[in-house]
This record gives structure tokens, sequence and C-alpha cells, in this order.
DNA sequence: TCGATTTATGCACGTTTATGCACGATTATG
DNA sequence: CATAATCGTGCATAAACGTGCATAAATCGA
């Protein structure tokens, strides 16, 4: 037998880097359940999808090449020098006495991590992880979103949260982005997180998003805002000039983060 | 038997490290349990993992190769060995289906830790770094309950999360508390965390909390509940007899941990 | 239209890997 | 210095693995 119809490759591969996505992590015995394909299918697949950098391979199944839901931590841990130099270029925008929104986000995270100690603001979160980097800092008013955890975003992103964030009026929102395109906008992996991030964006004075190189000119399944209603937005230095002038075209003001490591 | 499923080895390493990061040491034993693996598995993993460079491989399980003072968790690694007996102890409450609420506390983030990852119940609590945590349970579901964060407790209690707690009904209610004496009963050095506490103690089926030695008979400035109101009191078992006759003679019932460091 | 080629798949085979268990050696602790 | 916990090693085993080969559907070339 050959090609079972049911299912092309690509919609399988596209499938499986879904799972690895929300679940962070797959079973080949699992998939193959699941596909009704043999499992030697399902390892040939993952090997390819190694092979093209889009998961590691592991006995047993794969693990996403960003370990992310698991250990949100080690997320942040991916590629420091990058999203550090963002962070930095991005806590410059953090005003003493500013209300800020911080979403959840890896790059985010970097973001919490780079602001000063003594920094005096008030900073919003529906993030655990970032709240708690935050507490680090003794100078900030922490607010924190509550209500049920979406454990594929690390974030509190349901209607509870939503209802919360109704009550607020930020100086800035730091977006999290999963893709960034000047005609896509900037999107979101996760229907709920999009919803989220857009109820706060409209409620934001300004929103500011950093972006690593590697999401440019993608689109991930939901849109958030255009990018024209994305104040800011800061990249790194070896970001495409094409890119950057799309996204001045629509209005944006593009910051290129410091290339030294310093 | 061979691979759990349960956990890829990638995944238990993985975790192992996070462990020793934020707790500064891992016990073999613990981790054998944690996992459901025997202490020959971890054992090689924690060899394999001294051999990478990730680790220091000492008697009894392993030590991070650069101890760094993450100082939020500082307070968790106070007695590490200690907790842990009486996070165990405590976990055993929590059975599946629950739905338990989790104070701020160090101890309840040794609870937290201890908790089975493939454990099925929902946790509620209002502390961000007992929530990064919980994130590590695929089991779980977790409500977050929100607000302005109190940087002396670590969590949010005040009227806003107060207000969110009127909308629970937890089967157990896991207590931090500072002070735990027969006639002072459960006692907070915070007001509007031990306004926070008795809270959601009322509100909850039953009421737990496990007590390092050093808080017995030690009474903090405000009153949480009485002892007659905590249905089960876990301490550790160097606890003095004259300690438990007077909480047992107030209608709790006492749990001694394991004596036992591993 | 028809053969040739590529592609996706399953199967059979031998290999590797992760794990637990048994046993003797080592180490902490009192 | 005695004892119990912890350790490492060798071994057994089953799951997961990769490879080579066969087959059938899709694609291509003329």
């Amino acid at each position: 037998m050959k090609m079972s119809t049911e299912l092309l490759l690509r919609e399988r591969k596209s499938l499986i880097q879904d799972r690895l996505r929300t679940d962070g992590r797959v079973l080949a015995a699992d998939l193959a359940r699941e596909f009704n394909v043999s499992e030697d299918t399902i390892r040939r697949d993952l090997r390819e999808m190694a092979a093209a950098g889009l998961c590691e391979r592991v006995y047993g199944g794969a693990l996403p090449i960003a370990p992310d839901a698991g250990s949100l931590s080690e997320r942040a841990t991916l590629a420091p020098g990058r999203k550090a130099a963002l962070a930095r270029a991005a806590v410059g925008f953090i005003q003493p006495g500013m209300t800020v929104f911080l979403d959840a986000g890896s790059t985010n995270l970097a973001i919490a991590r780079a602001i000063a100690p003594d920094l005096s603001a008030t900073i919003v979160t529906n993030t655990p992880l970032i709240a708690s980097a935050l507490m680090e800092k003794p100078g900030l008013d922490l607010i924190l979103i509550g209500g049920p955890l979406d454990r594929a975003v690390g974030a509190a992103v349901g209607a509870r949260a939503q209802r919360d964030v109704e009550l607020l009026r930020p100086d800035l929102c730091v977006l999290g982005t999963c893709g960034a395109d000047a005609e896509a906008g900037l999107t979101a992996f996760h229907f709920e997180d999009a919803e989220f991030k857009r109820l706060i964006a409209s409620r934001s004075r300004s929103v500011l998003a950093a972006i690593t190189s590697d999401k440019l000119g993608t689109a991930a399944p939901h849109t958030v805002i255009g990018i024209d209603a994305a104040s800011t937005l800061i990249l790194e230095a070896n970001a495409p000039e094409a890119q950057i002038a799309a996204f001045t075209a629509h209005g944006s003001s593009v910051v290129l983060a410091g290339e030294c490591a310093g």
C-alpha cells in the first residue's frame, strides 16, 4: 500500500509540529496510532524534521527545538545573546512612573530580566514566570492578571483574564509575538492568546513588540493586530532591509537592537 | 519493563537541571520516587550529566556546577531536606480530581514540586513562583489568583485576590504558615496575608498545613485560624510530643513526615 | 498514452538504547 | 569500627531504532 490519501505527508508533519508546540513533546508510538501509519513512517518524519532543524530527535519521540511549554525557564536560555540585545533596547521604552503591560513570551521574559533593579514603575503581567522574575526588582509595583493558565502559552489568557484587562489603561503594552509580517501583521499560535493580545493592545496608549529575526516574514494562524497598530518594533541588527522598509511603510517606527553583545 | 512513556529521558534530565538550578541540589532517592524510575536510572542520569559538565556528582545526589544565588528561591534552599519530607507527606492528601488551593510559602513551593507529574487535579494558587513550578506538571489544571503582588509575601493577597477567592470552594486548602501554636493557632507576619489565608481557609472543605519544627510554639502578629479549624497538620518527625498532644487535643489530626532525609 | 522515475510507505532484519536487578565495593555516621 | 545507605558494574530484556528492500501511488517524459 501507499499514500493513504487520508493525510498528505506535509499535513502530517505540520500536525506533528503543532503537537510539539502545544504539548512540548511527541511520542513516536502515539503519532503512529493517531495518524494510522506505521512507526517507521513517523520515525522517518521525525528524522527529517530533525535534519531540517524543526525538532530535536530523542529516544521515544521528539522535543521542540526550543523546549517551550514544559520548562518555560529554558526557552529564555535558547538564544540568550540575541534576546538580551533586544531586551536592552526594549527596556529603554519603560520610563519611571509608567504603567506597562508585559505580555507572555520568552523574549518578554528577557525584557523583564533586563529591567533595572531600581526602576520605579508599575508592571502588569499575565505570566507567572515573568512575575517571579520581576519580584526581584524592588522598585516595581507588580500586578498579576489571574485566571486559568493556558499551559501552551504559559499565561492567563482566558475570559477571566480578559475581564481584568478591561479595567486597565496601560501607558505601554509590550507584546509577545509568534510571527511578524508586514501584510499579515503580528500573529499568534493560539486563538485565545491572540484574542487576549488584541484586547490589551487596543487598550494601551502605545504598543511595542520585540521580535527575533526568525519570526520576521512568518505568520502564525491567528492575527493579533496589523503592523500599523504597533507603535514600535524592535528588531535585531541583522533584520533584512526589505522587512524594515515594509514595516516603516505601515507607519511603525523600527528600532534596531545593538549588534554587539556588550 | 522499559521506557515508561511517562517521561522521555531528555525531559527527565531537563527537569533535573531545573531542580538543580532552583533548589541548589537534588537527591537521587527523591528524583527516583518523583519520576517513577529506579534509583539506578537516576544515578545513571546524574553520572551522565556530571560527565557532560552539567552538575557535580556527590554522595546521595548532585549539586549545580556553579551554585548561583537565585535570591527568590533562596528561602526554599534553607532547609531543603526537611521541607522535602514534609512535602512528600503533604502531596499524599492531594487526590486525583480534587480542587486544591496552594497558598504562598516556601514549604508550599516544595509541596508543589513534589506533586507527581501526571497527577490530574485542579490547583489554585496566588503565588507566581508556585504557578511557574506547577506549569511543569502536565496533568494539572492551573488557576492563578491575580491582583497586586505583595512582595513581602510573594503573592497576591489584596482585595482583588480576595474577591476572586470568594468564587471558590476548594476541596482542600494547603496553608502556608509563619507560626503555629496550640493556643495562638496558625499565625502570619502580614496583616493582609493573614486576612487572605483566613478567607480561603473558611471556604475550603478541609484545611491542611505543613509546618517545619522551627515554627512550632511560636506566634506571628496576625491570627489566621485556630488550631481546631485546621483539619490536618503535617509536622516533622522530630516535633516535640507536647506540641503534638496539644494539637490533637484541639481536634486536629497530626501526621508526622518520614524521618529519613531521603 | 505508456513506460520510466520518483516518492511515500510498510516489512523484516539486526543493532542500539534505556532500564531494572543482583552483587560486591564504597562511603557516611555514630 | 560497625552498620546501613549509597554506589558502580555486569547482565538481561524489551522497546525503540536504522537500514535495506519491496510495493504501489503519483509524476514525468516523450
